[in-house]
DNA sequence: CAGCATCCCAACAGATACTG
DNA sequence: CAGTATCTGTTGGGATGCTG
């Protein structure tokens, strides 16, 4: 393990370039909405309304946008079923369930430290 | 390895409410400028101006705020000496090399992958 | 050098209404 | 059910100028 920002540097040069592809990709799977969708789909196919009952505040327009954008990126496939009524379904693809095992362990951490985090905060006398 | 969701749900419960310890950290360690300072200082310590230099396009109001945010989270330590001209050093914490530990993984996949993700997007026909 | 104060704007995000 | 369209507003964030 122990994985250095040196090597990154050296395997994909620019993390701290403007406009690099990595800062693109960063800004698309680490935004608000983009993680919990992709963690909403990590445990399975969900449907939009599931989606949307999953992801608790997410906006219509929100989810809309997050899902076209992962979909873009190729992280989540969409599959529309011709029924009436319409069911349309949401799945990681194989690039998103390896970006996911990545980010799983990450996002692990924070749940079982935020507590923590946040009671620094309120040591540190801020919101 | 292969951590589940389902997992995280049992541990700490509430992922997916709003205002959870959870998401407030997540929000504060996965915003845009958030990463970058958090990646740059994982080489090592750096004093503000070096720290500008560093994560290229940010402006001194983000990166003091984002500076003072991760230090309310108890990521990142401010060390300022009584110098003329001022001094100001900043670094990881112990819980800040923990977060970042998790981090790497991520980001170095996503650096390897930034260019075919984009390619994808390409294809989709977006921006 | 290290930063805070102020002004300002565009983009992101919420609410609502409508449609195939 | 699964969205799109539109309208509005909040705020993240840039530019500039000033201070210890």
């Amino acid at each position: 393990m122990t994985v250095s920002l040196a090597e990154i540097r050296r395997t994909s040069g620019e993390v701290f370039t403007e406009g690099c592809p990595t800062r693109v990709v960063l800004d698309h799977i680490m935004s608000k909405w983009g993680v919990l969708v992709l963690l909403a789909l990590t445990d399975g196919t969900l449907r939009w309304g599931e989606l949307r009952r999953e992801v608790e505040g997410i906006s219509e327009k929100m989810l809309a946008s997050t899902l076209r954008q992962l979909e873009a990126d190729g992280f989540v496939e969409r599959t529309s079923y011709p029924e009436v009524p319409p069911r349309v379904e949401y799945e990681l693809t194989d690039r998103g369930r390896e970006l996911m095992e990545r980010m799983l362990p990450l996002v692990e951490w924070v749940a079982a430290n935020a507590g923590d985090v946040l009671k620094a905060d309120l040591i540190a006398g801020r919101g």
